[in-house]
DNA sequence: AACGTAATGTTATAATATAACATATTTTAA
DNA sequence: TTAAAATATGTTATATTATAACATTACGTT
């Protein structure tokens, strides 16, 4: 693991192309649906790019959707906390830059609860929407 | 609709029974297996009870684990948003009654997004699992 | 009683994800 | 520079999670 964190192999930039071009998160079928023209052929193919990208933060998975999005950030240190802004209309999601851990954690200590990390998923109407409807 | 919210059907009640004897979060096909000496049969029984109670409040799904739990709450406002504190050695999930909505409101506007419902899921190590270790 | 709504029972199947194993590639270090 | 170790790949099969479709039953409302 002395390896960059920034050279990916072949099928893990295959997969990390496709999310990046992605306008809303992606379902690990569509993933693969969209890379067959560039060699993969199965699921765990898709499955196995998707944690190595996930582990080293350029991917984060949005639970509620069992999607997958692309990491905007310059590095999501290690892909372990994610807070999302998700709109019930367009599906568009943005991911808080905003630390909201330290908020986290104060929270747990008052139930003597050690933070670690955390999925935040936050559902409403983003601003684009807000103006069309 | 003008019927109590209280009263369950069978197959709700069996459902809520099994969650609410249960220390950790469920899976459906757990569920299943576990009310199957009361007459529920097939997957798509427990899905619809487990559908229904949580439409009520009664029961609320945990995401990033594909798991059911019981509300612990007198009334959990029409299974909306959730606030879980999960404990990664022991799988203990607490619901966190201190409501967090209006920080998510908050933090959401500033970015112009209407915040409307979400899903918070914290690891970490619960307080006696720290104790025992 | 007749209607509308919700819940049920049942079979089949869709959607999401991993196991297992053989092979290939890359990294590390002797 | 090569052998061992670690990582990634390819492939088939299968496990896990969840819903579709449709016939039937229960039940509250009028």
């Amino acid at each position: 693991m002395s390896e960059a964190l920034d050279t990916l192999t072949k099928n893990q930039q295959t997969v990390l192309d496709i999310l990046e071009s992605a306008k809303e998160p992606l379902k690990a079928y569509a993933i693969l649906f969209d890379t067959q023209k560039k060699g993969i052929k199965a699921p765990l193919q898709v499955y196995r790019a998707l944690d190595k990208l996930i582990e080293i933060g350029k991917v984060h998975k949005i639970e509620s959707k069992n999607s997958y999005i692309a990491c905007k950030h310059k590095s999501c240190d290690a892909g372990t906390s994610t807070s999302f802004l998700i709109c019930e209309i367009c599906d568009l999601v943005t991911e808080l830059k905003k630390n909201v851990s330290s908020y986290f954690s104060k929270q747990s200590a008052e139930v003597n609860f050690s933070y670690s990390k955390h999925n935040l998923e936050i559902y409403g109407i983003c601003n684009n929407c807000k103006r069309n409807n």
